[in-house]
DNA sequence: CGCTGGATTGACTCGGATCAAGTCGAGTGG
DNA sequence: CCACTCGACTTGATCCGAGTCAATCCAGCG
């Protein structure tokens, strides 16, 4: 069975046995990172790409006076930037929540997959740009949804991406997140980030619980949060 | 004098005279846009990539209930991403604020440019990444910080965007935002953006009227913004 | 078995929204 | 050249969603 990272690419374009053997050589070696550990840190000097094959990651930013913003959640499958080795220095950090798997590829390995294999680069493209679509979603939940709209969202957004790889069964699936990370991803506390779950679980739409989220109704949950999911681009363009 | 697009990617790399030749061919012939127009809109799909080359733009998406959010400013200089053309359709609209000047680089174009100009399309890369870092800021913004920083951090981004390209004279510059637009992009209401701009002018920091903003006193409006100037990776990465 | 980090609930406060009434200024047409 | 208009800006009064503070509960784990 393909692994996380190539399940998400095959949802982005299709794929041929040798592009999936490509990337199945590329991502054969995972090595295993501890949780709350810093993947990477903000004014690091980047090195290689990295993907997560298992487990998950937040991207986030620390202000001056303590405070933290999440900014990204990873599941398996995703990766950060395909340039980020031109950065001079990071300008965020990443940290698993969980233990988890995580791949590098070099950028001499990077560049061969993406010039012999046009579609894995056209599907990593995609998949970046679907990235910078879930920021845009990101900052419009936060200027102009409510506090339920924005929790709603969010957990729509993670349950779609989360169904798309496969990790979805029964509507439940493992989300290893905290109400304290959730409160820091979406501008709140975690005291109203309780009291907003509840509301969610009291009105029959989800249910989180330590370490996994159940969708009881989807449409509902779509409706409260206003969800279009047309940022997450699985339409595929005919060429 | 190059145009502004020129002059932004000269910041991110060094660009030969072959480069920048290659560069004005490109955007040799804008065409002129009236201010409040859609350049793209949600849902359509796709063109030519295209470039600000005179005055600015908005990127922007409308929720269900009618609100806005803007997610990015567009200066002269800016651009749409470069891969967009990949996309079924889009995820936000662009439009103007003000009369401006536009050009558009088709598919086939912009490939020989980046295939044949190796330091463009590093700068590009590195615009593009500048960007996504510039929404995580948006984020962060949005979530951690009081209105007031708020405001002055925005303000911050954009007198040091439009000094990187030869935009500010005496610590003036153009901006053709209204206070409405503004509202929008920080998620509060236009009511309290006023109040808020006057806080920043009785403190001295800066002065925003009818088109253009000064900044009095840079070093307070960054400190009271709690800015840090990092994402906007200006700083070259030795190779 | 006690420690620690997260989850939960209640009481009180406050930043920014809302509602309402102007004012100002750039066009526009007579 | 002046009156009219419309969009943007300004200011005050009031309200409410979410933050803050403070206990308490609970589960996993060393």
């Amino acid at each position: 069975m393909a692994n996380a990272f190539i399940r998400k690419l095959s949802g982005f374009a299709e794929l041929s046995g040798d592009d999936v053997a490509a990337l199945t050589k590329a991502t054969a070696f995972p090595r295993r990172v501890a949780k709350k550990t810093d993947l990477i840190r903000e004014g690091d000097r980047p090195g290689p790409v990295f993907v997560m094959i298992d487990g998950w990651a937040i991207r986030y930013k620390v202000l001056p006076n303590g405070s933290r913003q999440v900014t990204a959640f990873l599941m398996p499958g995703d990766c950060c930037d395909l340039h980020i080795g031109m950065l001079a220095e990071m300008d965020h950090s990443i940290a698993t929540t969980v233990d988890a798997r995580v791949c590098t590829i070099g950028r001499a390995d990077m560049d061969t997959l993406l010039d012999n294999h046009p579609k894995v680069a056209r599907a990593m493209y995609i998949a970046q740009l679907t990235d910078e679509g879930t920021l845009r979603a990101w900052i419009t939940s936060m200027g102009r949804r409510s506090s339920v709209e924005r929790v709603a969202h969010l957990m729509c957004e993670l349950y779609l991406r989360a169904r798309n790889i496969g990790l979805v069964t029964s509507r439940e699936f493992d989300l290893p997140i905290s109400q304290i990370i959730l409160a820091d991803a979406l501008g709140m506390t975690p005291v109203h980030i309780n009291r907003v779950l509840k509301e969610l679980r009291l009105a029959g739409a989800m249910l989180l619980k330590r370490g996994s989220l159940t969708v009881h109704d989807p449409e509902k949950l779509a409706e409260i949060a206003g969800f279009d999911e047309n940022y997450l681009h699985r339409k595929m363009r005919e060429l």
